[in-house]
DNA sequence: GACCAGGCACATC
DNA sequence: GATGTGCATGGT
């Protein structure tokens, strides 16, 4: 027997398919785009990431060399660009000084000393922690986001009032514990906050799974 | 011009 | 422990 969460991950893949996540061609944008996308628009993140892509910055290593304010001009694009030249700088001296700059060694690490070192780094917090261990180091934790809470409150397959642990801890509990499922289900979400159920409405009326989970239609 | 976007740290009560 | 605020660009 299926938990309605697990239900629910069930509609999205066969409506949405596969989102093939995280979009990035090596494991290092993976964590860089994790802390540009901090409250910010994906596209925004694009274009920041392109201008590191042009001069071939992204790499640890060159990043960790430049100084903070050009790393500041390169990211502008993506909003918050001094604090967030400051959150790369802080990760990457970390992962220099704990890891020389070697992602192999930071994928060698056991998850729950990983994600407590990681969050201990001023400018990661869970969110960003978590995907950071998923998409980049294929680590088994989910991440939760605002789109998370927002759809998963509004189909009520979660109370109001849960908070990120709370959240992350009931869909890891209700979910196989499956790095692909996991990888899937937090992007289909995200597929669905940003293309049916938005901030603005306030309920997910044009979301193609809610007349069913709510049992007014047949499975689709 | 208002609102929103794949958060986080810090101040204040 | 809860709540409020600054951080900033770019699209709708």
């Amino acid at each position: 027997m299926k938990t309605p969460l697990y239900k629910y991950y069930d509609q999205l893949i066969k409506k949405l398919g596969p989102q093939n996540w995280w979009p990035a061609e090596t494991d290092f944008e993976v964590i860089i785009g994790a802390v540009l996308t901090q409250n910010t628009n994906w596209k925004n993140v694009e274009k920041a990431i392109g201008n590191l892509k042009k001069y071939n910055l992204l790499d640890p290593l060159k990043l960790l060399q430049i100084d903070s304010e050009t790393l500041g001009e390169l990211i502008k694009p993506s909003g918050y660009f001094n604090i967030k030249s400051k959150r790369l700088k802080n990760f990457l001296r970390w992962f220099n000084e704990n890891y020389s700059l070697d992602i192999d060694k930071l994928k060698s690490q056991p998850l729950d000393n990983l994600r407590e070192e990681i969050l201990s780094i001023s400018g990661i917090g869970k969110e960003t922690a978590d995907s950071i261990l998923l998409y980049a180091l294929s680590k088994l934790t989910f991440v939760v986001d605002a789109y998370t809470y927002r759809i998963l409150t509004r189909h009520e397959l979660v109370p109001y009032e849960i908070d990120y642990d709370g959240l992350k801890n009931e869909i890891e509990s209700e979910l196989p514990k499956d790095l692909k499922i996991y990888n899937e289900f937090h992007a289909l979400l995200v597929n669905v906050g940003k293309n049916f159920c938005k901030k603005s409405e306030a309920l997910c009326d044009k979301c193609p799974l809610n007349k069913f989970l709510e049992g007014k239609s047949p499975a689709i």
